[in-house]
DNA sequence: TGTTAACGCTACATATCGTAGCATACGATA
DNA sequence: TATCGTATGCTACGATATGTAGCGTTAACA
């Protein structure tokens, strides 16, 4: 449950980038949608080593592989903030949220959408 | 002002972590507090890289370096999101923050700090 | 059955990080 | 002022991560 997921290089963020956005996707596809132009081979060890960490997994269609996403964008951002808690501040997750609040980095309306996220949270819960 | 700090290693953080929790220290205090037993030359290394990335600074005491943070846990927390959310999440914080209600990594009384938390800003902004 | 297109495995360079040694210089003291 | 201890400056080295790619192997299809 609180698995926690490993960091990921500059290119292998690219690559679940496309995923997320693309929906499960071939190898090749994933080299066409780059912007570099890499070899096949390192498109297959990125998602590979993706697969590894367990950012994808793979099934198969004829001989070939397809490439979907194991977790979604925002559960993997949350894991990803969650450690940066557990980094910086005693794991305090909200801690870490005030913090944001506190540096400004919210405008108004993105306040308000928070705010009403968490009222509904809190209805439902209840 | 967007200035994005580097990433630290493990024992890079846990000697910002002593920074933050006494506040400015000498190579010689950061050793003698840390876990293990290292070199005083390794500890300051690790503070020189510390330096170089900009997360600490040091004046000068007779000839004795004095380290201090130059910002503070939250801040260095909050830039951290604030480089998840441009991973994960097209640079939206407030879908990462969201996302972490969502998977409801907060219970209720955190949500509860938060919504006020959010209130007091939203106020304090009008 | 030969050709082609996937895949598996291995390699290699570079950067980061933990760890440390050694030379040097500065300040207090005899 | 010559000496000595100590704090600093610089360099190094091995391990791991990551971007990049080559090459051998195998399965499907003409």
């Amino acid at each position: 449950m609180t698995d926690n997921l490993p960091d990921l290089g500059e290119l292998e963020r690219k690559v679940m980038q496309l995923i997320w956005a693309h929906g499960p996707m071939t190898a090749e596809l994933v080299r066409e949608r780059l912007d570099r132009r890499l070899k096949e081979s390192t498109v297959r060890t990125v998602l590979r080593r993706l697969e590894e960490k367990g950012f994808v997994s793979h099934t198969t269609e004829g001989r070939t592989y397809i490439f979907s996403a194991v977790h979604d964008r925002q559960r993997v951002a949350a894991k990803a903030v969650h450690r940066i808690a557990d980094w910086f501040c005693d794991g305090s997750i909200e801690e870490v949220l005030v913090g944001i609040v506190d540096a400004k980095m919210l405008d108004k309306e993105q306040l308000e959408l928070l705010a009403a996220k968490i009222e509904a949270i809190k209805r439902a819960r209840k």
